[in-house]
RNA sequence: GCCCCUGUAGCUCAGUUGGAUAGAGCGUCGGACUUCUAAUCCGCAGGUCGCAGGUUCGAGUCCUGCCGGGGGCGCCA
């Protein structure tokens, strides 16, 4: 079945050629008016070809209109213009009961999915927080990102890869080892060690040697086993545990900086490697690479793990999810990806502003952050992986914990998996009741015309452009709000319609059934792109 | 000082890439359960979209300048 959108769309633009104007559908912009008395679609065309047709706006739209009336596109049943030259179509509803039929034959698996990644490879880097600690609730937040992020993107037709780049070297490992050998041997803590309780339950089980470095492996090692407890709790699994260590401790390393160096990229100078980076984009004309005290950067080891991703791993694109705190970083690794030769758009850098904790009379010390369990043992993970899609990325969040738990049952969650559990409870009514649905092509979708049961399916016709949409600019809380306005028009569908009475005649119950599937399937969907279970009861 | 994000109802936030009378949740107030879950539904109240200009048929949305909030500008990671 044609969407409704592309059939407009042609016409419109088949119209206008007809008048003698360039046009093709993809520049007929279509829109949903607001208010249901514009109709049920509505196009600016007259308005933005106006001026290239050279007649006013009016009256090309009064052309438009003529041509249109005389040959309808499929469902239109009127074309009215309005105020400075909206051209607003009023369709029957059948193209209703064909946005249902697509539906259900879409099911769960199909409706809304498409095709724009064309099966290219996209790796998404999110989390990646140091194994010092365990995840706190920012953290969390980034990962329910993420994670949904690579959910939009694997429906949209890419071939996703999770990865979680452990920072597990250098001076935040050794200053963790130091710490947990201070701790046992009730030494004081050393300058910049991690005075977390945390350490304390790693030092009371380690029992390896007293060497700092060996101490840090092991209890970052440690650490990190438990972040993926963390993870896995909130049904989140990484494809690509990626050490940092691996790589910088490997010939890798050397090969990529010295490639660079044959390219005469570099030059020393005050004892230092430095990248030229100007010539690559990067406002600052130069970086280290290696210090003056032999040490190799973060950026050179950024720089061959993103060799890594592109070249040796093949990925056709990389994403990497960072807090708007690591912004400094963006210009030096974009530039640094092409001084290798790796093209930087298909580096994508997505900054999503901070998260940060209201509790005030918390202690202002640094590390004093909320662990993620803390959360999710409070509201759950399904109110913790909505709640954090609920904003846009770039929106910075406040986190009132205290308001969290407190308002837990009117998290927004609830509301939709009760819609989710509703169905299910009707479905499971019908089987007590011996009712069965007959084939979708039986039912009499035509007893659809409650403007109840009408919303609902105007609801589903619009999620293939917000699946689109939200992969595109990596917003998943567009999902958040479709699932939310989806939900909203079954709970009132549900209020005002029977499926299952005496009152409500057999034909009527069966196409209602069918778009109880329907409301599901689209449920399902939505809460399946959010990483939010879909409940068969509450 | 320069760069990025941001300012929308009492609170938390959406706002279909410039459309018509700006929306939702929570909170307040008032209604609706002998039916498939009232974890729901319906209604009332609540707005100079930070401020001032500009662009045009039309601006919450784009441009400029202010004001406020968050973040960034290392031989740290």
């Amino acid at each position: 079945m044609t969407a409704i959108r592309s059939t407009l769309a042609d016409a419109v633009a088949a119209s206008l050629n007809t008048l003698g104007i360039e046009a093709d559908a993809a520049s007929v912009h279509l829109e949903r008016p607001a208010r249901r008395e514009h109709g049920d679609w509505s196009s600016n065309v007259a308005l933005t070809k106006a001026k290239g047709s050279g007649r006013p706006p009016r009256q090309l739209a009064a052309e438009l209109q003529a041509q249109l009336t005389e040959h309808p596109p499929r469902h239109v049943h009127k074309v009215e213009i309005a105020g400075p030259g909206f051209l607003n179509f009023y369709l029957d509803d059948g193209w209703l009961y064909d946005v249902l039929e697509d539906v259900v034959a879409g099911g769960e698996r199909d409706y809304a999915r498409l095709d724009l990644g064309q099966g290219k490879t996209v790796q998404i880097e999110f989390v990646s927080a140091n194994p010092t600690g365990p995840l706190h609730v920012g953290n969390g937040w980034w990962a329910s990102y993420g994670d949904a992020v690579g959910r939009l993107l694997e429906r949209c037709g890419w071939l996703v890869s999770r990865e979680y780049y452990v920072n597990d070297t250098g001076g935040q490992i050794r200053r963790l080892g130091a710490s947990l050998l201070a701790r046992r041997n009730g030494e004081p803590l050393p300058e910049g060690g991690y005075p977390a309780g945390f350490i304390k339950g790693l030092a009371a089980a380690y029992d390896g040697p007293d060497d700092i470095a060996a101490a840090g492996r092991w209890a970052a090692e440690r650490t990190l086993g438990y972040i993926k407890l963390q993870l896995a709790e909130i049904n989140i699994h990484f494809d690509q545990w990626f050490s940092q260590a691996s790589i910088e401790e490997s010939p890798a390393m050397g090969e990529t900086m010295a490639q660079l160096e044959a390219g005469g990229l570099t030059y020393t100078e005050d004892g230092a490697l430095w990248l030229r980076t100007a010539e690559f984009g990067d406002p600052r004309e130069k970086r280290v690479l290696r210090k003056s005290d032999g040490d190799w950067t973060y950026l050179a080891g950024d720089m061959t793990y993103h060799w890594n991703k592109f070249v040796t791993r093949g990925f056709d694109r990389v994403i990497n999810v960072w807090g708007a705190d690591h912004e400094g970083q963006v210009p030096s690794l974009k530039a640094g990806v092409a001084a290798l030769g790796v093209d930087p758009e298909r580096l994508e850098i997505r900054l999503g502003q901070m998260i940060s904790l209201a509790s005030g009379r918390m202690s202002k010390r640094a590390g004093n952050a909320v662990d993620l369990d803390d959360l999710v043992d409070d509201i759950g993970p399904d109110a913790m992986r909505l709640l954090s899609l609920v904003n846009s990325p770039d929106q910075a969040t406040v986190v009132d914990l205290d308001k969290v738990r407190a308002e837990t049952k009117e998290s927004p969650v609830f509301y939709v998996q009760m819609a989710y559990a509703r169905i299910a409870g009707i479905g499971r009514e019908a089987d007590k009741r011996g009712v069965s649905r007959v084939p979708v092509a039986e039912a009499d979708l035509t007893l659809l015309t409650h403007p109840r049961e009408l919303e609902v399916v105007r609801a589903l016709s619009e999620l293939p452009e917000v699946v689109a949409l939200a992969c595109a600019e990596r917003a998943p809380h567009k999902v958040t709000t479709w699932v939310r306005e989806l939900a909203d028009r079954f709970h009132g569908f549900y209020h005002d319609c029977y499926v299952l009475h005496s009152d409500v005649p057999d034909e009527l119950t069966q196409a209602r059934l069918w778009l109880v599937e329907a409301a599901r399937i689209g449920l399902g969907i939505g809460l399946g792109l959010l990483g939010v279970a879909a409940p068969e009861r509450m």
